[in-house]
DNA sequence: TCCTTTCTTGGGTATTTTGCCAAATAGCCA
DNA sequence: TGGCTATTTGGCAAAATACCCAAGAAAGGA
């Protein structure tokens, strides 16, 4: 695989890395139906606070999430509604059986 | 996060976790202009064959692509194209630099 | 200033993933 | 059967992830 093409590849591998754990698909589920503080998606996913706060950064980082501070507190919102058509067509394969 | 809510949300990641790697990215990509045998995607990708062999497995295991043997080759063909809407939206991810 | 609340970061350990080699399996043909 | 090709599987070491606890930073109120 040609190095330009392997970099292209990876880029997207990194964003999909993201999205690749249970507690950030339901914290991106969160965000769709509009911002959250990290308190209350703390106590939603039910961790520890601090693993809330990485999942996020992680999420950040990937490009799919943004945050406003105010006061004392973060909010957190969805950059990418798309995401969600994609979690459609994941849902499609989850619906189907493996083969064998 | 309540169970049943849990195993939806790792339902979900398992599969999004087959997809987070770039060869596997690769390989899909591949996949969707037609199916190919292993020998075929080895060169493409230029891995070792256990390698790509293994890859593959976990790609079939997460009901994205099926194969059949003929003779003594094994073809692997997709079984979901949506795969490649939700590429597109990755796509315009990676096209966004993150925040900060 | 001091205390409290909210959130992030550092650090250690446990778990998972990756990729190669070597060995095993399977099909074809002589 | 023997040899050849194509593919999968086992096993191991290295790298990446995950999670909790503890400590740090930032904002607000007394």
């Amino acid at each position: 695989m040609e190095l330009s093409i392997r970099k292209h590849y990876e880029a997207r591998s990194r964003v999909i890395k993201a999205l690749a754990h249970p507690t950030r698909l339901f914290i991106l589920d969160k965000l769709a139906e509009g911002e959250h503080c990290v308190c209350e998606l703390q106590a939603m996913v039910g961790a520890d606070i601090s693993t809330v706060s990485k999942h996020l950064s992680v999420l950040r980082q990937a490009g799919l999430i943004d945050y406003e501070k105010r006061g004392n507190q973060v909010f957190y919102r969805l950059l990418t509604p798309c995401v969600h058509q994609f979690i459609h067509c994941i849902d499609e394969v989850t619906r189907t059986p493996a083969p064998e």
